[in-house]
Parts: C-alpha cells; sequence; structure tokens
DNA sequence: CTAGCCGACGTACCGGGGTACGGAGTCAAG
DNA sequence: CTTGACTCCGTACCCCGGTACGTCGGCTAG
C-alpha cells in the first residue's frame, strides 16, 4: 500500500493522517463537511488532495472546541465564501463560549446538589436510611414554582433539555 | 377536567402533575421505568397511582443530577429491591459526580482554548487575518503525539468521545 | 492464477431522549 | 346530537455522531 512517497492520499491514508476511522470521512463526504474528490477516469479509486486532510484536521479542532458538526460546516462555507467577515467567526466563537459557560454553571449545580446529597449520606444500610433515594423521592425542589394557579403545575422545563445530552454513560451500577 | 378532587389521575393529569408530555411517560413505560395501571375493566382510560407521580419526579429529579434514564431505572430497581445497600447509591452519586468534574474540566480546556483565540482575534475584515480560523486550520496541537512511530498518527481518541453530546445546538450561524 | 487487502457504495444499525401522527374509543358539556 | 377534549395504541420520525455490514471491483504479491 502507499508508501509515503507521493501525496496522493487513498481515503485510508487520509483517514490515518487525519486521524478518524475511514467511515467517518464517508459519514463527513454525506454531510457536506467534504467534497469527495472526482475519480481519476478508469480506477476506482479517488486520490484525496492534502487539503482534504487538513479540513478533516479543522473539524476535529473544532469538535475539540465544542462546536456541532452542523456548526463546523457552516464555518466551513464561511471560510470557502471570498467576502465573508471574520467577524462572523468571532460571534460565533463567542456564542460558543457563552455556551460552554452556560453548560458550565449547570454543572456546578448539579455538582453541589450531588456534594450535598453525598454530605449528608450514610455509607450503607437499608434504603430506608438512604438520603439520597429520599432526596429524589421527596423533591427537594430548587425551583421555586408558583404552585396553585389557574393550571396545574407545569414548572421549570428549562435546565433539563440543556444538561440531557451532557453525559458518558457505560452503564454503571446507576 | 380534573380539578384537586380527586386522586385518580389520568395520563394527563399525571403528565401535569409531574411536569412532563404525556408522549413522554407513554415514552417511560415502554422503557420500563414507569409500569403502567391495568385499566378499569370497560373503559379505555387507566387511572394512575400517585406513586407514578412521584416516580415521574424522581426522575425529573435524577436528570437534574445527571443521570442517564438508564442509570435512573437501576436506581428505581433498587428502589424495588428490598435487600438492596444504600451503599450501591452512594457508589452511583459518587460516580456521577466524578463523571461530571470529568466533564468540568473539558469544558474549562475548551473554554480556555476559545478565551485565548478570541483574545487574539481582530474584530473584523478578512478571513485571512482572522487568527481563530488559522488555528483551526494549522492546528495547534494541545496534546502531544508521539509522531512517527511503527504506524500512523493515532492521537487521542478520548474527549472528543466524552464531551460531544453535550451541547445544544440550534443552528446558530455557526 | 488466485488470494487477500484496499477502496467504493448503499443501507442499516447503535444509543440517547424524546416528539409526532393517525385512527379509534369514551366522556361530558353545549 | 354533535363537538371537542381526552385517552389508547402502534409506528414513525427527529437530532446527533458515528459504526458496521455486505457486495462489488481493482491492484498486487506470492
Amino acid at each position: 500500500m502507499q508508501k509515503p512517497s507521493s501525496i496522493l492520499t487513498t481515503i485510508g491514508a487520509a483517514a490515518r493522517q487525519a486521524g478518524v476511522g475511514v467511515e467517518t470521512i464517508r459519514f463527513y463526504e454525506r454531510r457536506g463537511l467534504v467534497r469527495q474528490p472526482g475519480k481519476p477516469a478508469a480506477s476506482g479509486a479517488r486520490h484525496y488532495p492534502p487539503e482534504t486532510v487538513a479540513r478533516l484536521r479543522f473539524i476535529r479542532q473544532a469538535q475539540q472546541l465544542g462546536f456541532s458538526l452542523r456548526q463546523i460546516a457552516n464555518l466551513l462555507a464561511l471560510q470557502a465564501a471570498p467576502d465573508s467577515d471574520s467577524a462572523e467567526v468571532r460571534i460565533a466563537a463567542q456564542a460558543k463560549l457563552a455556551e460552554i459557560e452556560r453548560m458550565m454553571a449547570q454543572l456546578r449545580e448539579m455538582r453541589a446538589a450531588l456534594r450535598t446529597l453525598l454530605a449528608a449520606c450514610p455509607g450503607g444500610g437499608g434504603l430506608e436510611a438512604c438520603s439520597i433515594m429520599d432526596a429524589l423521592t421527596h423533591l427537594s425542589r430548587p425551583t421555586p414554582s408558583a404552585n396553585g394557579g389557574t393550571d396545574a403545575d407545569h414548572d421549570f422545563p428549562d435546565r433539563r433539555h440543556a444538561l440531557r445530552r451532557l453525559r458518558r454513560d457505560r452503564q454503571d451500577v446507576a
């Protein structure tokens, strides 16, 4: 297979150079994040220009900054447009920064709540004595809900939406 | 519809009381997080006991602490088992706390990187002058990858996986 | 010549957390 | 009686970021 002799990269080589999987590149192609080069006449193998590898790295970098693929696509589109203003990029970065700070605040809340629960926790015994289960069951509502109005209580539908998709769970104990 | 007169709750009332959608309850039933009560003979409408509402609130509380539905299911199973030890709950909470701290660390990294980029950013002009795009393109790799080994460079496959699902993106500017 | 590896391609699937749709039944008020 | 609100049920769909699978085809080494 391709020795490091030429600059033509097949998909596999590009994947290795960018540190992603082959399937991932194909996935990005479908998403329009990377466009696939035309196939060289007869044979089936496309060869990727080094720009593609750069683009893949760009994507990875942006992901590490917290950008979603959709947002990265927008950044890349900006990159392609000749009349685009770097102020847009700045705005995007600022928005992302704000978003990250929001998430951190929510994590801090979660952490505080967990710490409180853990502090009040006896180390074992039956569940009746478990202050954590207790707190979850007889909910200590952190958000005050003005209850008894015209309708039923439809309290805070806020943070759940913001933070739900945040965890990376293996199927631990719980 | 049901005034605060009786304790029999239909699914809609239960949903309002717990602050979730009807479809969400049905979804939880499919998942086994909540079991549905038997239907009262002739008619179609099941009536839910107040325990179900409590259970729904439990789920919401636990979600706010960062637990996934799967993990919550385990907690609930624990709750049902008579011989379960509250130490398990404690362990789960500690694990979750550790997880949250990991996520916060990653967010801090992202925040620092974004701040650095923003600090070096001119407020506008062509993209050639954009230090952010620049940084993404000619990657300033934060993780040192020992390169040139036997294989290609397959560096850090870590944080991406941990943090990816963290954002809550509408389709902003980028 | 044949085996085996790579690449190309489409499609399906995973896990997480829901939302929406459409048809049928039931109940109460107007 | 009719209308509207509500329920029940299954199925399908959404976003997100990939992964995997199966079938070709060509290239190259043994």
